[in-house]
DNA sequence: CAGCCGTGGGA
DNA sequence: TTCCCAAGGCT
């Protein structure tokens, strides 16, 4: 036993937020719904949308009976759509190659649309207790500043660090659960990217970063996406007259959502190609 | 594998 | 106001 388990393990039990997609009573479906809708966007954000979903899809066979579009209409504006379209297309995976059950297996996870390392992992260990190590953005930085002395992990996950947080799971299934969320929440409230919050950490004493004075990061400089007036904004002002239409919606209503006729061809096209669109009659395009 | 894929809120 | 994101995945 590491002894920075009791530490984080007691700081979770007594700053842990009340996520709906945590309680005990929450089904895989609940989580798997949850770590699609977090990836990338907010925690606030994904609150009102994750409830709606689950009120009305509370099963997987539920969500795969009805059109992909429906699943991009209530996805709402939490952002990066296509996200919507593939937890349709796990829907189905699932209901279709697993008896409509969230499988609780790493591998058959990840070869779920939609889901990557970061997502079968915390699927596997949120909705079925597997002990598996969970590496996503929070706990990379945790254990980075932790055991690492630098302020931000690598671009990608090394094996390094894959093996270092292996090592440091806790035996017991449940245990090793409830530390990968107890990081997570650990980064997300107290370690965070900007600011920390060294005061509030219950490992801060054993923080080699700290320990070495913070240092700052030195590797690689980290781009910032730009935003207004890429294909990202052109397209998600399309999709975003489609979403707010209850059907068809005719190419003069497009055409007034951007200015750029090039460019706005251009994402159209792109939309048609993800399959986030379809095109419903010479003149009039729809949700799939 | 670096670049692309949305969005809205906090500092 | 402007900047910088926030529980990634895919190609």
């Amino acid at each position: 036993m590491s002894d920075l388990h009791e530490p984080v393990l007691g700081w979770y039990d007594a700053h842990a937020r009340d996520l709906p997609w945590r309680d005990p009573s929450a089904s895989a479906w609940s989580v798997t719904v949850s770590e699609f809708m977090l990836q990338q966007t907010p925690v606030a954000r994904v609150l009102p949308v994750h409830a709606a979903w689950l009120e009305r899809w509370p099963t997987p066979a539920a969500l795969a009976s009805e059109p992909a579009g429906e699943a991009v209409r209530a996805w709402g504006r939490l952002g990066y759509p296509r996200r919507a379209l593939r937890l349709h297309a796990a829907a189905v995976a699932i209901t279709e190659r697993h008896g409509g059950e969230v499988p609780a297996g790493y591998d058959d996870l990840r070869a779920l649309p939609g889901i990557g390392d970061y997502t079968a992992a915390a699927i596997a260990v949120f909705a079925h207790t597997r002990r598996h190590a969970v590496l996503d953005t929070n706990v990379r930085r945790v254990l980075t500043r932790l055991l690492g002395a630098r302020e931000l992990p690598p671009t990608a996950v090394t094996v390094g660090e894959r093996a270092r947080a292996t090592a440091l799971l806790p035996d017991e299934d449940a245990t090793a659960a409830t530390w990968s969320v107890a990081l997570m929440e650990l980064g997300a409230l107290v370690c965070t990217a900007a600011r920390p919050r060294c005061g509030e950490c219950p490992v801060a004493d054993a923080c080699a970063w700290r320990l070495a004075g913070y240092p700052a990061y030195d590797g690689p400089p980290r781009r910032v996406q730009t935003y207004d007036g890429t294909d990202r904004q052109c397209r998600g002002r399309l999709l975003a007259v489609l979403r707010d239409a209850p059907g068809q919606v005719s190419r003069a209503r497009l055409d007034a959502a951007w200015p750029g006729a090039e460019q706005r061809e251009r994402c159209l096209r792109s939309l048609l190609e993800d399959g986030l669109v379809i095109r419903t009659s010479e003149n009039t395009y729809a949700l799939p």
